[in-house]
DNA sequence: TGATGCGCACACT
DNA sequence: AGTGTGCGCATCA
């Protein structure tokens, strides 16, 4: 992979595009590169094509124009390789370039790299791809099976073995691609649809058993969108937007594709009462957010850098790549509103109030009370709900001393009990301090508590103190799967770890 | 004039 | 219904 040498710019380029709402088509990748680092369009194009080549970048037709994804990052690369293996597709994001030996374990391996961008360096573990397939169905992917059809991937050339043990899809995949449709005019190649023999490649028996029930019957023909793909913005622009969009349809729809053509709009002229509201934020680059008030704001060039860092996947917190702070290999997560990742070990819980899919970056996060960031002040984090509240904000007060990794707000803790922000409550020594507790010894003290099932329980879903510690009651009741009333009575052993006290008022208020 | 941000209609699952 | 996409426009340097 690495031997192309704008890879990185150009999947930044088409991250770049697709965080503006803008097309990522060849054009503005090129624009992009050649701006930021003076790449001759040339040398883009020709390196996206061996992108593309490579399912790095996929070349895709949405809406009558091609536009290029980043396939480590887009959601539907799992639909477009599952369509690559079955040779059917019925969108437009429909694509065959049907190696006849790639296999549903490659497609395992990408669906598994989008899940887990991270994978995509270093590899996916054999577990994991195991643990995928036997979800997918535990009774034809035996560990016996899958190694022998892994085996066959392996020595396909279709998924390779790293140095660390883990699967990564091949860098260079065999490159018999029948069904590539060239465009004689543009010499672009787009791996488009054609299903005129879905089942002609050479796909085990067992792989066509699997996939047969989707395959039947189906006999589309490949339409041509290339054809209709030179009209470009400027064409859009010329007074003929309509004719165009219209003739863009019209063959489009008779290729039996949805019109994918954009209708231009009509101003929005009504005035809606209800709309009085809080300007959210002016259109447009924002004030002083050009790259060199960035650069001369420190604390926000610091956060750029970290943003910048994490879209790699680094951890947001210890900066490292893969492993965490303990050395040890861990997913990252993602923050829910902006593209910082984490380390689920390496969230100091009293910071972040983070559980593993509802977690929230420090800059992201917002005063429950004045709905302001981090920017007014710093932010408690309930270590119960993980709402954030400026000290000034939050009510009563909070004392200049306390500590963000023992706050618990006000509507966690029952006004009977708001001594507690007197610090006159007393942590009961009897219940431990789980904050540096590891999965086994949370699974062990619930199983000592008298819960055995709920125990495996957490220990399946990987929970250790640290993640005990910022569980909320959904992720409780709901997130575990759990029967009510089990859910209920761990839910209670729960909080009372987390608020170290043992009162019922306190439990249940 | 080109880069950027983003509302919202459309495409797709 | 929920999510992804990107046109078209406003804003900025």
């Amino acid at each position: 992979m690495s031997e192309i040498k704008n890879r990185d710019r150009i999947l930044e380029a088409i991250d770049q595009l697709r965080r503006r709402k803008a097309r990522p088509d060849a054009e503005r990748i090129c624009n992009f590169l050649l701006r930021r680092f003076g790449v001759d369009s040339q040398d883009t194009i020709a390196d996206l094509e061996r992108l593309v080549e490579e399912d790095i970048v996929i070349k895709v037709e949405y809406k009558g124009n091609i536009s290029y994804r980043n396939a480590a990052k887009w959601s539907r690369f799992a639909m477009y390789n599952k369509n690559k293996e079955e040779g059917f597709t019925g969108s437009i994001y429909g694509s065959l370039n049907s190696e006849g030996t790639s296999s549903l374990l490659s497609s395992a391996v990408a669906e598994l790299i989008i899940h887990e961008p991270d994978y995509l360096d270093f590899g996916v573990p054999g577990t994991e791809l195991e643990k995928y397939m036997q979800e997918k169905d535990s009774v034809r992917f035996t560990k016996k099976y899958l190694d022998v059809i892994l085996q066959r991937e392996l020595n396909s050339g279709n998924i390779v073995k790293l140095e660390n043990g883990n699967y990564s899809l091949a860098d260079h995949p065999v490159p018999s691609n029948p069904n590539v449709i060239n465009n004689a005019d543009n010499n672009e190649t787009v791996k488009m649809l054609k299903i005129d023999s879905p089942n002609s490649s050479q796909v085990s028996e067992e792989e066509q058993n699997q996939t047969s029930e989707l395959n039947a019957n189906v006999n589309v023909t490949s339409p041509k969108a290339e054809d209709v793909n030179n009209k470009n913005d400027d064409n859009m622009h010329d007074g003929k937007e309509e004719t165009l969009e219209t003739n863009v349809a019209a063959s489009v729809s008779t290729e039996g594709y949805r019109d994918g053509a954009k209708r231009k709009r009509s101003k929005k002229v009504f005035f809606d009462p209800s709309d009085i509201h809080i300007p959210t934020r002016k259109r447009g680059r924002p004030v002083g957010a050009t790259s060199k008030n960035k650069d001369k704001d420190a604390g926000k060039s610091n956060i750029a850098i970290t943003k910048a860092e994490t879209d790699k996947g680094f951890c947001y917190l210890c900066m490292n790549q893969g492993q965490d702070r303990r050395g040890q290999f861990e997913k990252l997560i993602s923050c829910k509103d902006c593209t910082n990742k984490v380390h689920p070990s390496c969230i100091d819980s009293g910071k972040e109030g983070a559980s593993s899919s509802h977690w929230q970056c420090v800059q992201c996060k917002t005063c429950a009370v004045c709905i302001e960031t981090i920017d007014k002040g710093p932010l408690m984090v309930c270590c119960c709900c993980s709402e954030s509240y400026h000290p000034s904000c939050h009510d009563p007060k909070l004392p200049d001393e306390t500590r963000s990794s023992e706050f618990v707000c006000s509507r966690c803790i029952p006004p009977a009990t708001r001594s507690y922000y007197g610090m006159d409550a007393q942590i009961d020594d009897r219940i431990p301090d789980v904050s540096g507790w590891s999965v086994e010894q949370v699974s062990k003290y619930l199983e000592e508590q008298g819960y055995p099932v709920q125990a495996a329980v957490f220990r399946d879903h990987d929970i250790d103190g640290p993640s005990l510690l910022l569980m909320k009651r959904s992720d409780v009741l709901i997130g575990l799967h759990l029967k009510l009333g089990p859910a209920l009575k761990i839910y209670g052993q729960v909080k009372k770890l987390q608020i170290r006290q043992s009162d019922p008022a306190l439990l249940w208020p």
